[in-house]
DNA sequence: AATGTATATCGGAAATTCCCGATATACCAA
DNA sequence: TTGGTATATCGGGAATTTCCGATATACATT
């Protein structure tokens, strides 16, 4: 993955926002319990909820994300949940240590 | 300091290298050495020659990175020296690892 | 004081990012 | 098939970033 397109990921407030939030899902997106558990993450709907921007905005910063590689997607009928990719910010956090 | 203006800084390939190129004066800035030696770091006419951008790019990007805290700079006499913050890197790997 | 060198700052054109509303696509339910 | 819901994609105005040339500032030398 490209180290500039992973901190450019990174370089936004909401973005950031959605990624810490989705370290406790069940404490930030309660109504995500009713809706579908968290066994694959949380849906753009209830996060774009918690972010206050448009649906489109939040779906576009969820693809940047992905494609930074620090989320991970799965999409089960008209649904698409995200969850944090864990093994990606174990990787990143060795780069800033070494690489960078 | 602010997360989201340390990922700004790293967001461009050419502050990336020159972070990079930090990481070892002798080997990249060899005429370093007649000028002035490595104890405060590298000059920034030796980056901006290794960095094939004009001066004041190359200025205002070292700006940049020690606006973020990842560089440390020392004038002396006509010369402003350049080297890395490792604290920082540090702070930012924990950072990555635990509270991103 | 006058000139030369190293760096910083200013002003701006082009590219990119931010965030929106509108629309398209995918899936589900009746 | 028709209509409803969730998400993705498109087109674009405003803001920011990239990188430049010109100029200002700081210091050293003569």
């Amino acid at each position: 993955m490209d180290h500039v397109e992973i901190f450019k990921a990174l370089s936004n407030k909401t973005r950031l926002q959605i990624l810490n939030w989705l370290k406790e899902p069940e404490l930030n997106f309660p109504e995500q319990k009713q809706h579908a558990g968290f066994d694959h993450g949380v849906c753009v709907g209830q996060i774009q909820l918690k972010a206050g921007l448009t649906q489109s905005t939040v779906s576009e910063y969820l693809s940047v994300l992905q494609r930074a590689g620090l989320v991970k997607s799965k999409r089960v009928g008209q649904w698409t949940y995200y969850q944090r990719n864990e093994e990606a910010f174990e990787i990143l956090s060795q780069m800033v240590r070494a690489e960078i």
